[in-house]
DNA sequence: CCGAAATTCCCCACTTTTCCCCACACTTCG
DNA sequence: CGAAGTGTGGGGAAAAGTGGGGAATTTCGG
């Protein structure tokens, strides 16, 4: 079980690569490694699954009935944005272009590592969040600065 | 046992002929590479699945209660259209004409990868189809990126 | 039964995108 | 102070996406 957490400043070049954090890569649990599912996150930011965390969600999904309106849907808007990832030889993922735009990335960014998964912003939408949400950032930073959790 | 995700704009030409994407023809199980089977879907879509996602839900039709009116209407919807399908040796399929005219398709197509199957829309009616949905992606994913979700 | 028209299928060609490799500056650590 | 590892950028080969021509097969009228 992989479990992440820092906040890093990097950069997405004019291919929209990114280097995965070292902190981060080392976090990953054997056997997921170099293997990611990127998809939308809440608030404007993406998410990053090692690519055993994913699989706890498609088998969740997988176990839905497709005879049920709501249920399709469910499943069309969860999988509609996901995408695999390889990190390259340089420790690097791709992001596809559709979610850059969703998530207003245009250069910087700021990584997250957030328990399960890592968050991926803005700087610009990071700022306003928690500009308008400090209780929660006070929450998440507990949280994630806990020494050597 | 494949699995699909993903959001794709692909082109039908005037033959109907459609490419796979890459990564979905990827994700197709060993063993099943290159035959489908194409038929009607809900929501005025086309499902394609792999063969040994086919035998799954042909096995599992097979047990449905033929006392339910939606069900019965589910297996005959499912199989009255059904079309095997092999790719070409660029990789395409070539959709018959009754099913690009039931699922209103003319040149451009949103192809999703869902889990167990693909799905091929025209845009048109995909955008309709989002529109008139009343649960955002949040809402959805609210249920299912919960821990232990 | 035969031949022309239409359809299907296979192959080839072009354009664009993706991916892989190399290069280099800066940081960290011994 | 040097070496190994990290963060950033770009160029070129390979693959993916798209379109069209022509041979083989089928269809249908005569």
């Amino acid at each position: 079980m992989s479990s992440f957490k820092g906040r890093y400043s990097y950069s997405v070049d004019n291919k929209g690569r990114l280097a995965l954090p070292a902190k981060l890569r080392k976090a990953v649990s054997a056997g997921a490694e170099g293997n990611f599912v990127i998809t939308r996150g809440f608030e404007r930011c993406l998410y990053l699954y090692p690519h055993d965390e994913w699989a706890r969600l498609e088998k969740y999904v997988r176990g839905l009935s497709f005879l049920d309106a709501q249920q399709r849907f469910f499943g069309r808007a969860l999988f509609e944005w996901a995408a695999d990832l390889q990190l390259d030889s340089q420790s690097r993922i791709t992001i596809p272009q559709e979610l850059l735009k969703y998530a207003a990335i245009e250069n910087e960014v700021i990584v997250l590592g957030v328990i399960d998964r890592i968050e991926i912003w803005s700087p610009a939408v990071y700022d306003e969040y928690q500009r308008n949400q400090p209780e929660t950032y006070e929450t998440i930073a507990e949280r994630v600065f806990k020494p050597q959790g």
